[in-house]
DNA sequence: TGGTTCACG
DNA sequence: ACGTACGTGAACCAG
């Protein structure tokens, strides 16, 4: 078996992996896209054919002789988009980290330098495999060298693999004719000019039946067709020229020796570095050996356990000046304190029999009364038994106040990162690379047996508060350059509370009722299954889109609408059309409706009910870009409720005895934040007539009376608002309304001239965007928006619409967050008996004592309508039942 | 694990 | 020419 070598065109696989990932940066804003999608490739390449020797070429930009020739021709080069340019050296760090060979040499192209190279391995008997996005190197391939040109296809990267039979194959020419064939048919990428009129077919045939472009000429009586003929006749020296350029020199005067292309040492702890830095995280686990690097405060790491000890620590705490850090550890039972005084040291309080849990928690809050105290992932810790009294007792006010949770601070701050943890916060403001807990422990829940004996879960502990501590104060100051102090300690923290609050008390659901839902959508679903295999005469899965895809349009070869990337779409939009086209696609639509019921819902739900006949979900405050809030094991934001069959699930959400539920509800509170912040007059009035605002759009938008506006009319204005809420395009709203893309934009245009400061308003938060790198809602609260300044139209576009969508939906998200915590405050104060138990974006639900009905309704109202002032009204609409789906 | 689909706002 | 509406979470399939 001959040893094999592994040559990577760098600018050309950079330049695809930049074009082929979709804006990518690092927490310090770093664009790092290309870099990982040339990783990516290289990896899955070096995993396939395990080669001996590996080198990447790069261009050195200097002027050569093609250059000087083809700029000649069309002018300048391409210019570079920044983002990628900018990840041009950071590829070669990453290379050299890794120890991988970089060739550049000064005068000579990639190209050039990768098919000399290629030869002289080729003809020292090497098996060459030349990784490059660009087929101009098609004409290397030869037995021995092979042409891998990956392709981002739908569904990952698959890669093209050329030797001398597939280039014949692909292109029906030979490699070294492929060099003619480029000189006839041009290149636009590469600038090469070609024979005009002459495209790929025609070259393939004349250099099929003539071999060379000179032959060609020599007999251009026989060239065909005619038109062919003629263009070669008078574009013949472009076309040798042509040639020129399309032509890889095989023969640079260049040394290379193969003992330069030995790698051997990928996985060091450099290149680990350089991956924990660019956040690759999908990468790391390709270091074998756990490469942590001791920071060096380990050092100041410490355990204990005694009672004295404990003591001594805290009565020191009393006197530091900084903000000190605590952590409590616990999976589901306490398993210690993390604490640090100051950042210079940290303690492990392991919980014992002396030093329980009670007592510790007893400590930290005592502290907290006097002190400001920073942590992280405060909420997950209120929910031990011995620190909810944190939030439950009487007079905490001051204690909730003094803590600041980092978590929270550090999701403001980036609200795009998708953890908060110690290390994440340890590397973003404090600039240290710290293993993480699945770093240190795996995916392993942590366990008892771990506190006993590991040095390793004293560092873990220790990080966190040591973090929360150092990192306590650059945060505050993060918080107040960004303007963003009052929003987190007047929304944010407080929220913290109410949240816990909410999932601590949970929801009442009837486990008999959900399970004879699930029995009675389990009856329908076995039939619809019979059913729809007697019509096409098969049996499949059909749950599986792929096999549905293939009996769709394969077998009852019905038009399909859509491919995605792995095959044909088979989304209820595209079968929605389909259903006059065959019988099955109703019966799919309701399997598909049915089966998602009972799997998500009827199912789904069950597996939550816990002793107390309560779900307790859990809301995330860090997790949307937006600022909204998220809910997760079970989702209680997306309880059915548009389709009947849906809806009835939500019977056997009940209130407990004796009480009923108040479902209250913003009305369209998304457009009358648009109203608000754009002050567009027209469409503030239209709120204060306090009308159906979807038939007033209507009525302005296409001069119609109020009363004549169509029922058509009225969905119209109605989708359009939604479009420019979500940041207007017209091909979406086309898309949506299944009108032309022609159409939806003189809508957008109508609705424009009739709510003209809107459209200003919408420009300007684009605009703004771009200058500052982030949009803001009305109360401060950021969304960073990268994608704005992408070179990619489609990146662009989308960061525009994020930019219009963002301070609308954000801004919404601060009210209702103002309102839930006001309505919790009120309800606690007064001692009232009814609690708030869910936020669904627009929608608080709350579970009322039937002797508290009316006054609940009223704080509601209240709290609600004046969580913020806006130049419209915010109304609310309050609901009551026996169950969810009565109060909604 | 990523892709697709679909539930909600 | 490019090919999309904004924000989520969960289940399922396929590799």
């Amino acid at each position: 078996m001959d040893k094999k070598i592994v040559l990577i065109d760098g600018h050309s696989i950079l330049n695809r992996a930049f074009y082929a990932i979709p804006v990518l940066t690092n927490s310090e804003g770093i664009p790092t896209n290309a870099v990982l999608g040339f990783l990516n490739i290289m990896f899955k390449i070096l995993d396939e054919e395990k080669p001996d020797f590996l080198t990447v070429a790069f261009d050195v930009h200097q002027p050569t002789f093609r250059h000087e020739m083809y700029e000649a021709y069309k002018g300048t080069r391409k210019s570079m988009p920044d983002e990628l340019r900018q990840q041009v050296p950071i590829m070669k760090e990453v290379l050299r980290a890794m120890d991988i060979t970089i060739m550049e040499k000064p005068g000579f192209e990639a190209d050039d330098v990768l098919g000399t190279i290629a030869t002289i391995c080729e003809k020292d008997g090497y098996e060459v495999s030349l990784v490059s996005g660009d087929r101009d190197l098609l004409q290397l391939a030869s037995e021995k060298i092979k042409i891998r040109i990956p392709k981002t296809k739908k569904g990952g990267t698959e890669i093209e693999n050329y030797n001398t039979k597939d280039v014949i194959e692909a292109y029906g020419v030979t490699p070294l004719q492929f060099i003619d064939l480029k000189g006839l048919m041009g290149d636009a990428s590469d600038n090469i000019p070609g024979v005009p009129g002459v495209g790929e077919k025609t070259a393939g045939k004349i250099i099929g039946t003539f071999d060379t472009i000179e032959n060609a000429y020599n007999h251009i009586e026989e060239v065909t067709p005619p038109k062919a003929r003629e263009a070669l006749r008078n574009n013949y020296e472009q076309a040798i020229l042509s040639k020129v350029l399309a032509t890889i020199k095989v023969d640079c005067p260049l040394e290379f020796e193969i003992q330069e292309a030995v790698f051997d040492n990928i996985y060091n702890e450099n290149a680990y570095g350089y991956f924990k830095r660019l956040e690759f995280k999908s990468l790391l686990n390709r270091f074998q050996v756990q490469l942590t690097q001791n920071t060096g405060i380990e050092e100041a790491f410490q355990s204990v356990e005694t009672l004295e000890e404990v003591e001594e620590i805290f009565n020191g705490l009393e006197k530091v000046n900084g903000i000190p850090g605590f952590v409590f550890i616990h999976e589901e039972e306490l398993l210690g304190l993390s604490i640090a005084p100051s950042n210079e040291k940290a303690y492990f309080i392991k919980a014992g029999e002396k030093v329980t849990d009670t007592y510790l928690a007893g400590k930290v809050k005592d502290l907290a009364q006097k002190k400001q105290l920073a942590t992280l992932n405060l909420k997950q810790q209120l929910h031990l038994p011995a620190l909810n009294t944190i939030v439950s007792e009487g007079n905490c006010e001051k204690l909730q106040e003094n803590i600041f949770d980092a978590s929270i601070a550090a999701y403001l701050l980036n609200p795009l990162s998708d953890s908060y943890g110690y290390d994440d916060i340890a590397k973003d403001y404090l600039g240290l690379t710290i293993p993480s807990q699945s770093e240190l422990f795996g995916k392993n829940k942590l366990s008892v047996s771990m506190v006993e004996k590991q040095e390793e879960f004293t560092h873990f502990c220790c990080y966190q508060a040591f973090s929360a501590c150092k990192a306590a104060p650059l945060i505050i100051e993060a918080l107040q350059a960004a303007d963003m102090y009052k929003l987190f300690y007047e929304i944010e923290m407080p929220l913290v509370y109410t949240l816990y609050d909410m999932e601590n008390r949970g929801i009442r659901v009837n486990r008999q009722e959900l399970k004879e839902y699930g029995d009675k959508l389990l009856v329908s679903i076995n039939s619809l299954e019979t059913e729809i295999y007697k019509l096409v005469g098969e049996e499949f899965n059909i749950n599986s889109p792929k096999q549905l895809g293939v009996i769709l349009f394969e077998k009852l070869r019905l038009p399909f609408g859509k491919k995605t990337k792995t095959g044909y779409s088979t989304s209820a939009d595209i079968l929605e059309k389909l259903v006059p086209e065959h019988p099955v696609i109703r019966m799919i639509l309701d399997y598909r409706q049915v089966t998602k019921l009972k799997s998500t819902y009827a199912d789904g739900l069950a597996v939550y009910i816990g002793d107390d006949e309560r779900i307790h979900g859990k809301f995330q405050q860090t997790i949307a870009a937006t600022g909204r809030i998220s809910s997760t094991e079970p989702n209680l934001q997306n309880i059915p409720i548009k389709m009947e069959l849906g809806r009835e699930i939500r019977k056997v959400f009940i209130p407990r005895e004796d009480y009923i539920f108040l479902d209250a509800d913003y009305s369209q509170i998304e457009l009358r934040v648009l109203a608000h912040m754009s002050g567009d007059e027209r469409l503030i009035d239209a709120y204060r007539e306090a009308q159906d605002i979807h038939r007033i759009t209507a009525s302005q938008v296409f001069h119609t009376p109020l009363n004549e506006v169509t029922s058509l009319q009225r969905s119209n204005a109605k989708a359009v608002n939604f479009g420019i809420v979500y940041g207007i395009s017209s091909f979406g709203l086309g898309q949506d309304l299944n009108i032309s893309k022609k159409e939806a934009e003189s809508y957008i245009n109508k609705y424009f001239e009739t709510y003209p400061r809107v459209k200003n308003f919408l420009d300007e938060l684009v605009a703004n965007g771009k200058g500052e790198g982030y949009v803001s809602t009305m109360f401060g609260r950021r969304r960073p928006i990268p994608e704005l300044n992408s070179s990619n139209f489609m990146q662009r576009s989308f960061g525009e619409r994020v930019a219009m969508n963002s301070p609308i939906q954000g801004t919404a998200a601060d009210i209702i967050k103002i309102a839930m915590i006001r309505v919790n405050e009120k309800l606690k104060g007064l001692k009232l008996k009814s609690r708030l138990i869910l936020q669904i974006h627009d929608e608080l639900l709350i579970e009322a004592h039937k002797d508290e009905i009316e006054q609940v309704s009223h704080i509601l109202e209240e709290e609600m309508q004046n969580a913020a002032k806006l130049r419209v009204p915010l109304e609310v609409e309050v609901k009551s039942g026996s169950n969810w789906y009565e109060a909604k």
